[in-house]
DNA sequence: TAAGATGTTTTGAATAATAAAAAACCAAAA
DNA sequence: TTTTGGTTTTTTATTATTCAAAACATCTTA
């Protein structure tokens, strides 16, 4: 009933092998050198060592900690099962909601999903809380959580908010000097998006991520923590949702190619009309894409 | 150890006067009649209901509930202490911050906070993973929270932020029908701003709250949730920045609302570009004065 | 007598246990 | 058959506990 104790056991098998790697009757270093060593407080040092003591691997006489034997298999602690931290659970939820497996309206319950994702309550609270910012999850009057789900609406929103931070982006990019680091990412990009069109018939599936690195390569220009927050959102459902309408994606991520070379072209050109109206372009035909996927799946439901 | 029972207090309380509105020896109405009635569950309403014929007002006998007595003050159950939600710890904490009696790189304690501020630690912890997206605290590594501090950058990066969606919300606004409820709101905000003017030498404080509400309409326009999410931490910044720098704010206060007239004008000739002029040079002043204020704070410190 | 090392105490955060509440279930009576 | 009351089962919110870190004090040795 207390936080686990990785830390520690973590540090004893490490001193474990340190011991091993020692002549017998040979002292250890001082505490504070173990700890900076093992990058952990002389507390947990500490315990570690008096565990290796009770265990006869050394012995402890005032400052002296001297090596008596070699460390046997049934010697090394075992780690408590380990939670997942908050990056994997986002993953996971994602995968479980946006495949739709969970309905909208679904009241979620906390203590059965901490098993299932194996994190810790507070940590899925925590997480639970965040996605209520976007109203993905709602807190219910009375305590709990229900799943408000993926909507249409959240979907449009979303893409309208892409938008408007994805086209002053342009605006900035249109007025960088040559020697930007933009310019020869775009570049990059662009014989990136011509070898894919190359094979676009094998290795349509591998868009996805192309288009995730061309906006991102985009919105970097502007350096801005409250666009940084929101490219990962976007970028997660954009992500999430090139996972499941499968229909046409071949054809999809084809004509996406040619709209994101003419974006490049248009970028280049420095014109900041030409650029937007390529930007919006893609932005629409992106927007409607994900829109189409949202109704695809509330048929199939 | 465990939740707070001011549902079963306030139903029980409730209940009491209740039975005080009936006349003695009558049987009360059913468990699930009243559970719907005060809206708890009838586990809560049972608990209210044994403890009202522990202390005599009723007897139970099966199904039925008689109203044996009168209550007595002391029949009234108190209620526990009291925690604060989060919008009040979001106002206290921001006073505490933003008036920066706390230097930035300050670890933060949280059970010390949860004490200080009457909030759970839960409540707390999320309210400043919150806060943490926005780079005003981070998490510290081996946990704990450090606090990062309203910095100048972060003071221009909000600023920024905030341009990109009110010159959107304006682009929005221009293109809205007469009959659409802004321009009526529009008509009341310079009202307001010109009645200020009139008295701006006594009130110019006031200019706070109308400078709130004139960029709440702007941005009210577009409907987007991020949008909206967004608006929340503008606003709350800004709301408390207008509380320190005190230095000319008469005259800085003046000269903001005929900028904020200059931009409704603007706004009613529809002509996009006048309008997105305005707003720009309106943003620009702003976001000097939060600078500002920002700098002779770091002075001071 | 410094400098470094160890022993001790205090403080703090993460988690497990737990109490309160809600919901679900079942049985009996109207 | 419907409604009401008793019982059991989740489920959430909160506190008590535990491990870790830091601060403090003491001792040893060069």
């Amino acid at each position: 009933m207390a936080r686990t104790n990785v830390r520690l056991v973590e540090a004893h098998n490490q001193l474990l092998t340190h011991c091993d790697g020692m002549e017998l009757n040979v002292s250890l270093p001082s505490e504070n050198a173990l700890a900076s060593e093992l990058g952990v407080s002389r507390t947990v040092v500490r315990s570690a060592l008096e565990h290796l003591a009770r265990s006869g691997i050394i012995t402890l006489d005032g400052r002296t900690k001297t090596v008596r034997r070699r460390s046997r298999p049934d010697d090394v602690m075992e780690k408590p099962p380990v939670l997942l931290g908050v990056e994997e659970l986002e993953a996971r939820f994602f995968d479980w909601v946006l495949r739709m497996d969970v309905p909208p309206g679904t009241v979620l319950n906390v203590a059965q999903m901490a098993k299932d994702f194996h994190v810790a309550t507070h940590t899925l609270q925590e997480f639970l809380s965040s996605l209520s910012r976007y109203g993905i999850v709602v807190r219910r009057p009375k305590g709990g959580w229900q799943l408000e789900g993926f909507t249409v609406n959240f979907a449009l929103e979303l893409s309208e908010f892409r938008s408007v931070l994805e086209l002053n982006a342009v605006q900035h990019v249109v007025r960088l000097p040559d020697d930007h680091p933009i310019w020869d990412k775009l570049d990059a990009l662009e014989t990136d998006h011509r070898s894919l069109l190359a094979r676009i018939d094998a290795d349509y599936h591998d868009f996805s991520q192309l288009d995730e690195a061309f906006h991102a390569a985009i919105n970097a220009v502007v350096d801005n923590r409250f666009v940084r927050e929101f490219q990962k959102i976007i970028s997660l459902i954009f992500h999430y949702h090139f996972q499941w309408n499968k229909s046409d994606e071949r054809l999809r991520n084809e004509s996406a190619i040619h709209e994101h070379l003419a974006y490049i072209d248009a970028l280049r050109s420095r014109d900041p009309d030409k650029a937007l109206a390529a930007a919006r372009s893609h932005l629409a035909t992106s927007s409607q894409t994900l829109v189409n996927s949202l109704k695809a799946h509330d048929r199939a439901l």
